[in-house]
DNA sequence: TGACGACCATCAGAGCTCTGATTAGTGTCT
DNA sequence: AGACACTAATCAGAGCTCTGATGGTCGTCA
């Protein structure tokens, strides 16, 4: 497939030459992190988990009572998202959210006795599947992985097309 | 806050300990993969595409007439993502569908004039992004980075843990 | 005290993504 | 011909994600 995409481009030399999908970092990471993805949804599934509500409970489970904004953050994702997914966790009977004593427009939230119990179980999966990830590797190769990462960030970040 | 989650791991000795967000490769992955989804995003947007479209007018523009089926492999996604994208795209008048000839269940979508008018625009702009990835690597460093994500992408692929 | 800015929570709406199920055409093998 | 397997397309339903907008609360500062 990637073959025929080369192919393609090289054989239309009417129109501008474009970037093959194996050229585009980007492809690659795309790829690599949806089964990374997809792992980890098979993981905590059995726990009656998303990826999304794992992550929130996870962050929930270390600070209970945190704001639902505080807790966004955490979980890289934007307060609305984080409505949505407490929404499903609530009724689903994993976590309570209570009025914050004296911030009146402050919601807290705790895991339920059950939403302990399912993190727990979900856990044990997800970091069998981050554990056969780091087993991968070495202690110097998974380094440099991450400083790469880090890399490809900061080239993004500092991308200017974001403003224009 | 990474530091945070560790004080607290190490400090909660009751309960057992847990891999933090730092050490978990995962986490690294999904927020770069993050960054750059929404660098995409910025950057094909004033085509009035999303990433998704971009990438199935993409396979589209050099495969006039595939069936839906074949460019959500080419796109990895699910068919019936792809439907959702194709709806979207087509009430946006950027492709046409028309039963195939010979094969009356297959249908053959193509961009329209505007639809590769659109392609065009984003592309640019997209591959602005990317080439500004590349430029941020050797080509060294880049290749490096490919292996070392194919072997996360093998080492998922072969996780037990997904049959279990 | 009253205005303003910062922040919290949440609704509305659009789009992507998945799993599961249905309908239908094609090709093969008996 | 009939049964079976494969593939294409698509509906249904659930969940995540974003942008944009609204309303409420708190702290600060004139």
């Amino acid at each position: 497939m990637v073959v025929n995409a080369y192919i393609t481009n090289v054989v239309r030399t009417m129109v501008p030459m474009r970037m093959s999908f194996d050229e585009r970092l980007g492809s690659h990471l795309k790829r690599v992190e949806q089964e990374l993805q997809a792992a980890k949804a098979a993981a905590v599934k059995p726990a009656g988990l998303t990826v999304p509500q794992y992550a929130a409970l996870f962050v929930l489970d270390e600070q209970p009572g945190i704001s639902a904004a505080e807790l966004a953050r955490r979980c890289l994702v934007t307060p609305q998202t984080m409505t949505t997914i407490l929404r499903n966790l609530e009724s689903a009977g994993l976590i309570e959210r209570t009025p914050h004593p004296l911030h009146r427009h402050v919601i807290e939230t705790r895991p339920t006795a059950a939403g302990r119990k399912a993190l727990e179980q979900a856990d044990k999966r997800a970091t069998g599947v981050e554990r056969r990830l780091a087993d991968a590797f070495s202690e110097e190769e998974a380094e440099t992985l991450r400083t790469l990462l880090a890399r490809v960030s900061q080239a993004l970040t500092t991308d200017p097309i974001l403003k224009t």
